[in-house]
RNA sequence: GCGGGUGUAGCUCAGUGGUAGAGUGUCAGCUUCCCAAGCUGAAUGUCGCGGGUUCAAAUCCCGUCGCCCGCUCCA
């Protein structure tokens, strides 16, 4: 991530910090986010969604769904798109992860160092080896390990420190070939280097001779554990091998699977998207940072099939378009970023393509840097190619559009986006401080993304009031999220709509009996609007539309 | 997996060997009121769990578990 170029990025100033933790207390306090199964002592990596967490979560879902599959975007040739949803199952026939790729690539071998406590990704751990000429008959020269994309110097300098505590004699060019002494640029080049290897082609024996990235005595690698990511479960009431199954790591392949239903039933033509919404689950080593990171989420992710020849067209619409659909739902522009992935950054089904790019969120936790809130990945025809490989049906799509008809498998550009962080993104977009309030803060949500839309609220409990009150409330339940509430005096009441980010607090009041009208108590600015009740409804819709 | 922190009322926390506390919130009633007003009353705890020391443990010791932070990882 760190040498990764923003190919877009305005910098504002960094609007006064959302204090995370008290986010979170909030969202407990508050019925918007609860850590699941807390009364156990909970879980880590999981978490329930409270009454107002899953309004704001399925209003964020919902919006979605309505750009993507109600009303696709007009495309660039004036004609709306054409995007059909899904909603596949979680667990699937095993085979689909063989193919792809998640079984092999889903588990990242781990080593772990005694002396310095520290972990890494043996895949990432490279090895110099002494230089054979060197090596006999004495002194011990061990090998050195060091974390791919080090650079040159730091390497020279780990070795230095090395020879002072072994007290021998050795330096950089013990460890390199004599073809390559002249290196240029800063980085050793794995593949016109014979004497580095990656640790995993290292028998495990030979461990005790090499020193660790940040160590200063050979030996102190633990052997490679693995780390599956993905969660196993078994199918039938029997357990053995034949009934094991996973549960999704990406809604993706649930599409995949379905393309040729689809193609075959659904009168779509490419270009043409399927979109789905759910849950997904990864066995993260590290669930960190409230929801931002947890073993069991959602996403919300629609491929985009079309020719391969039009791949950078589309890849480049759908960036455009859902990055301005981020700012749609609330979240500020200033605190969004595009970030392209670094080529050996890409992943296995992209390293073909035209690339990836992250729309990215500056989180509370991350900044002033930022955090992946959706990617943008050119898939090319890696998964229809897998599983036309695994399951030998053809994938093929036929286009008689053209002149002449022409055969081909698509291309796939896949807008994927967390729908569990884009709650989290629109959270934290939404937490605003005021010192002037009695709540000290409020929840500025963009008024379609407001779990609750309007509050009617009596300011006294009796004289009347109360049945006028409910009167409106009946009427504007129907049409919105509306609550009704009589208890306590109206500064707590507007103290704790402020909490939940209640855009209307619709106050009937001592003059309502005589001119039927009734204050609008705007949230942002704590103004105050007398309103007819007739008109309330419309009021209140017409905000909404904004 | 390693290191650090932490665990007492719904929430924030006090309580270092001697009867389990405060503030706040919640609920009921009064007050009738436009920004957490006031008064009265009520409910709420195996002090994370298990063991040990002691006449006596929230408190000391041992173990264990959960959560948080850091690192590794993060399609």
């Amino acid at each position: 991530m760190g040498n990764a170029q923003a190919i877009s990025h305005t910098n504002v100033e960094i609007s006064s910090k959302v204090p995370m933790d008290e986010l979170v207390a909030l969202c407990k306090r508050r019925g918007f986010i609860f850590p699941a199964s807390e009364i156990y002592g909970g879980i880590n990596g999981f978490w329930d969604f409270g009454p107002l967490g899953v309004l704001l979560k399925n209003n964020l879902r919902d919006r979605w769904w309505r750009d993507m599959v109600i009303t696709p975007p007009i495309g660039p040739d004036g004609e709306p798109l054409q995007i059909v949803g899904v909603d596949t199952a979680i667990i699937q026939n095993p085979k689909t992860w063989e193919a792809s790729g998640h079984i092999a690539g889903f588990s990242d071998p781990m080593v772990d160092c005694k002396e310095t406590k520290l972990r890494y990704r043996a895949d990432h751990v490279m090895v110099l080896l002494p230089h054979t000429s060197k090596m006999p008959p004495a002194p011990k020269v061990p090998s050195v390990a060091f974390v791919e994309g080090t650079p040159l110097q730091d390497i020279e300098k780990h070795i230095k420190k090395i020879a002072k505590k072994l007290g021998i004699s050795i330096s950089l060019k013990d460890f390199i070939g004599h073809q390559y002494r002249e290196i240029e640029g800063s980085e050793l080049n794995i593949a016109v280097h014979h004497d580095k290897l990656p640790l995993t082609q290292i028998n495990k024996d030979k461990y005790t001779e090499i020193v660790a990235p940040d160590a200063d005595v050979p030996g102190t690698l633990t052997e490679p554990r693995a780390f599956n990511l993905m969660f196993e479960t078994q199918v039938g009431a029997v357990r053995d091998d034949s009934s094991k199954a996973y549960l999704r790591p990406e809604t993706a392949q649930g599409i995949f699977l379905n393309y040729k239903n689809v193609v075959d039933n659904m009168r779509v033509r490419v270009p043409f998207g399927i979109a789905q919404v759910g849950k997904a689950f990864r066995n993260e080593v590290t669930p960190r940072n409230f929801i931002y990171r947890s073993r069991e989420f959602e996403q919300m992710e629609m491929e985009w099939f079309c020719h391969p020849d039009e791949a950078k067209k589309w890849f480049e619409f759908w960036t455009e378009m859902r990055k301005s659909w981020w700012a749609d739902v609330g979240v500020s522009s200033s605190n969004l970023q595009l970030r392209q992935h670094d080529k050996d950054e890409l992943s296995h089904y992209a390293k073909a393509g035209v690339g990836t790019v992250d729309i990215e969120y500056r989180f509370p936790f991350t900044a002033p840097g930022f955090g992946e809130l959706e990617g943008i990945a050119h898939r090319c025809d890696f998964d229809l190619t897998q599983h036309e490989k695994h399951s030998t049906k053809k994938m093929e799509y036929f286009d008689d559009s053209v002149q002449p008809p022409r055969r081909f498998l698509p291309h796939v550009i896949e807008p994927a986006a967390g729908l569990t962080r884009g709650v989290l993104a629109v959270l934290a977009e939404a937490y605003t401080v005021d010192a002037s309030r009695p709540s000290q803060m409020y929840m500025k949500f963009k008024p379609s993304m407001a779990p609750v839309k309007a509050a009617i609220l009596p300011l006294i409990n009796k004289d009347g009031l109360p049945e006028i009150a409910q009167k409106l409330y009946y009427c504007m339940r129907t049409k919105f999220m509306t609550e009704y509430d009589a208890k306590s005096n109206i500064g707590k009441r507007y103290a704790r709509h402020d909490e939940i980010g209640t855009p209307f607090c619709i106050t009937v009041d001592t003059e309502t009996p005589k001119d039927q009208a009734v204050t609008i108590r705007f949230r942002d600015t704590m103004a105050q609007e007398r309103v007819a009740l007739d008109r309330v409804e419309a009021f209140v819709a017409k905000a909404l539309a904004e």
